[in-house]
DNA sequence: TTTATTTTCCGAATAGAATTCGGAAATTCC
DNA sequence: GGAATTTCCGAATTCTATTCGGAAAATAAA
């Protein structure tokens, strides 16, 4: 493989990061993911990752930026692999069921990085200037197209504010999902996907019947 | 007034606060919801409360203790306040809409309590085994009891699971008193009181008017 | 191949903040 | 008033993030 030139490595790097870079977000995600960011020390992380302490600080600026990092690499990952899993389904509706579970299964094979972005992401002093915030608004923005959609297509109510019908989804979703992460995970997260979906649509959706003049 | 006596420190102060307390905890909702529990020092919370350091230690066992008893303390005022606001309001989803309404406004006018309940409380380590965790669940029961309610007088729907509900229920409130904490504040986060209470109540009630057989 | 330059890495020093310790000051008891 | 007890806190300790300076490795130049 070719070794990189001088000067070229920032833009090089732009779009493929280092093997090493990786390498450090992957211990971050599992030591902090499990302990939290309080309790995390970088001199884990680093023995973790086979490095020296003061290495991972040249690849990020502070403890801080690490985190931050986290949700901004992996999002990177998430949205087209979510989007994958919504090709070929038909109706608004049932594209949120998908959503739903797909975000439920994956928090419950991935504690870890659900544990960072729903409990430690949000005391970030920084957070909402960072592009991590940006990266969860892209992420959760797939709820608010799919509203959009709903009542493009006549499945959704028109006059419900779909900022609010996002704000319902990703409010009880997150809820769901941090008192899992809160308590013994023992339980299957994914079976509350479908009752879930359930009440939500329904709240959502026009109703079919008696709508027209007269049946 | 009476000094306290020999030996009964501990069993006067069960309910009795002392005032060195009351104020350590005063300073440090002060100094944590302003600034985050990681950015708040215990030096500065003592120089507020105007105490030493090592003072803080006599009450608290540590910076962690100190956290969670802000919720602890808070909640034993709120619960009383709210079902007082609760009396004399007729019909569950009534109610429902005094509850988001009241907790909007508390946390509109008391931001840094709000900070420290949603965003702070949950990333730490001992969190559910703590008494602050039982003081946040005994807070969400009124919802669910507010929901029972609504199922035995008949206004909301006997099919849905109540659980799920309240986490809808609290779930939603939560995202928007959080987006509106990370962001300026600079809007006022009671307005959306009634449009999410009308949005919820439409999800949880029993249609009225063919209910019965014929009317 | 040798030498110069640049980049990567990290051991050791620094600094900031939580927590502990020992004893002084204040209060209570007799 | 003096002994016992409690309250308070200055100073020392410890733990950890972060910085610094330079060694080691990689790359370019000769």
């Amino acid at each position: 493989m070719k070794k990189k030139l001088k000067f070229t490595k920032n833009i090089f790097n732009e779009n493929q990061e280092s093997e090493k870079k990786k390498k450090i977000l992957a211990s971050a995600i599992k030591i902090i993911g499990d302990k939290g960011y309080q309790n995390a020390t970088i001199a884990e992380i680093a023995k973790d990752a086979g490095i020296g302490d003061a290495t991972i600080y040249e690849y990020f600026k502070n403890k801080e930026d690490l985190l931050l990092s986290i949700p901004v690499e992996v999002t990177k990952e998430l949205i087209p692999q979510i989007n994958d899993h919504m090709m070929g389904i038909k109706g608004a509706l049932n594209k949120l069921r998908k959503f739903i579970w797909w975000w439920l299964n994956y928090v419950e094979k991935n504690p870890g990085y659900g544990s960072i972005v729903l409990l430690e992401l949000k005391t970030s002093k920084t957070y909402v200037s960072n592009e991590a915030y940006q990266a969860a608004r892209n992420f959760y923005k797939i709820v608010l197209d799919i509203i959009k959609e709903g009542q493009e297509e006549g499945s959704v109510k028109k006059e419900i504010n779909i900022f609010l019908a996002r704000s319902i989804c990703v409010g009880a979703i997150e809820h769901i999902i941090i008192r899992w992460l809160l308590k013994d995970r023992r339980y299957s997260l994914t079976q509350y996907a479908d009752e879930l979906a359930d009440l939500l649509i329904d709240s959502f959706k026009k109703e079919e019947s008696t709508t027209s003049k007269e049946p």
